[in-house]
DNA sequence: AATGAATGAGATTTCATTCAT
DNA sequence: AATGAATGAAATCTCATTCAT
């Protein structure tokens, strides 16, 4: 899904003083229910209703009241997966030198954790796919993702520029990437027979032989 | 999005003893503004209300008048789309020998056919993403759109068998095409400025050299 | 149900010049097809949609051009089963000599008509059973109803004043064994192993030792 | 209308640990506000806008939220009233001996605890009398109101065994009386100036003349 | 902090009726 | 006479949010 996490925007509510361990430990508790229900259920029909029983809260006020409306949860959800993936995904990555190995490392990677993660990772695919421009509070947010992607399509430009990748538009090829581990994601979430981690293989073979100079 | 549609799975109300003119007129009418709407707002968002206001209908008993339910409307968007563009499709796919003309036949044809049917490719994008295997009566419809992905895996197996394509794992390289080609789809819609026909050409390219034989 | 139905009620609808032959034929087809739908279905569940579709017509504003409402539907549907009853029940009651004979008569003979047309009874108990005095316009239908009870309760009165029937309530005594035929037609409607005939003999019993004098 | 209610099938909405003060409260509240919309205007004219009006609720969700749909709330009323009948009626039956004694304290205690209670058992015939076997959810509600009936059938058994019962077939017996009874309150529901308890003297006469030994 | 209760909006569906053809 | 289309009301249910305790 993605290669890295850059900024976490986290938005602790503001009127309040400041984060007591118990509104923190719910809120983890939320996000947490949140991601659950999110796999399963997907995006819109992950109702306040069904993650306050999956968290075990008896209201769905209490997600009102640590959460500034749906769009704040999601966020928060998100920058928590962007957290996890960002720890997980790093090391890997930066593990290699040629840009080759750290796109492989990336796709492999993403696919390593979502096997190790379905939910959470199941969860962003979820959001990110159904996030509108039109949604107000969530704009800031689609440019934070999108500033995200830029990166690493100034990665592939680099590799280009030193003549390890060939000549390709960067944001196709990103995105063509992103969505096939998207798409994998997806299915592997309601197909469990689905193996993800030969799937990474494949797609990484895939796109190694797209980006690669031939020289 | 798709190479080909292959079926009509088109229902309409049976108690009837046959479809007239203008009941197959107003219907088409709704199903018309049921795309545009569903490209604008998303699936979920498409409510009745909206699609009736669209579709300049006074209230929404006239959807369910002419349609059984959510699912059946849904249903007549999808075949409808891959109507449409099984005929755009075909005579450009066949109009090619070797596969690999045909597979960027099929890339670009995709695209060109959104750049002319924005909302029609939008609307079934956004419909078969948001599927589970939950909801009854839509299941057999994910059937069908798994059959015409098989469809088009076998012609890439046999391409691997003459020899014109070099070995790959065909379902992993066919949904990595179509998980490309829907996320342009889905950044084209909210992004007017997106050039999908140089798109189109750039992921020819980039499965061409994911799929071509080295030899 | 019913020991005699006394006049008919029917109104056809006055706009009209006059019944034509192929609108009294639909009204006929239309009240045939309203006796089925009720007697499975229950008179709230029996709605226009259902009706019109049992008696294979198109649409349901055909049944709103031939009555003048649901109620004048009902109404319709009553009156002509109260005329079915009284042409069978009459001869049957009036075979008889004694009231005792009579009464027997008017029991077994409700259920043997029961037997012969189930729906129609079970569609009559239906809607009387469901009628409300605010119901506007099925008032004065009540009070045929009512009248109908009238004369059966007149023909006690006399059988006690002749000495054939002990002293009791005309009144309660009618309405018990009204009750207890219409009980039976409603189970039996819905539980086809149940002998109607057998259970109208033990009713018949039944009253008898509660109607007859001792002496 | 019922000697005795056995068991009661009151579902607290499970996903909460248990019921509490409060939320027992509203929804016996709105079970009230049921029982009078139900006894005035009848079981399929009884909306949730009407009971949510009746209860003082500004909205027909509130009714939602206390309860799983309307079979539910109609399952909770019918219990309610059971629960109401049962300990209405059974010392009153249990302090007399013979089962003429007990008959007749059944029939004239049903309808004095309708002169008590009006409402309460107009609801509960209205309800009883409107179920379907293919509602779902109510079935087993159907089954329970049967094996009520079982129970009484069985006491007119035994005390045609001990010889202060005639011979006659128990069932029909039992659901005549049940009917008769119905029939009162059905009627008394919408004629204030009815004596009930005049005519359950009535009918407790008629019976005990129906199933009382000769010898 | 937390809970149950309450709210009001919005969604789909069914219904009887009316209208134009 | 008949049909398909259209209408508007009403009904149940779900949802996110707010409130009082």
């Amino acid at each position: 899904m993605l290669m890295q996490a850059k900024n976490s925007t986290a938005k602790q509510k503001e009127r309040r003083t400041g984060p007591s361990f118990t509104e923190t430990g719910r809120r983890a508790q939320i996000v947490a229910a949140a991601i659950e229900v999110i796999a399963e259920a997907g995006y819109h029909r992950a109702s306040f209703a069904k993650i306050a029983e999956r968290a075990g809260l008896s209201s769905t006020g209490m997600i009102s009241y640590h959460f500034d409306g749906r769009d704040d949860l999601m966020r928060e959800v998100v920058t928590d997966v962007m957290r996890l993936a960002e720890g997980y995904l790093r090391p890997r990555i930066e593990a290699h030198e040629s840009y080759a190995a750290r796109l492989r490392a990336s796709i492999e990677g993403n696919l390593d954790l979502f096997a190790e993660y379905p939910n959470h990772l199941a969860a962003i695919v979820e959001i990110l796919a159904n996030l509108r421009g039109g949604d107000p509070g969530m704009v800031a947010f689609l440019d934070t993702t999108e500033a995200n992607l830029a990166v690493q399509v100034e990665q592939l430009r680099t590799a280009q520029r030193t003549g390890e990748f060939r000549d390709f538009d960067p944001w196709v090829m990103m995105r063509a990437i992103r969505a096939a581990i998207d798409d994998v994601v997806r299915r592997a979430t309601h197909d469990p027979g689905l193996d993800v981690r030969a799937a990474g293989r494949e797609l990484a073979d895939l796109f190694d032989r797209a980006t690669r100079s031939t020289s």
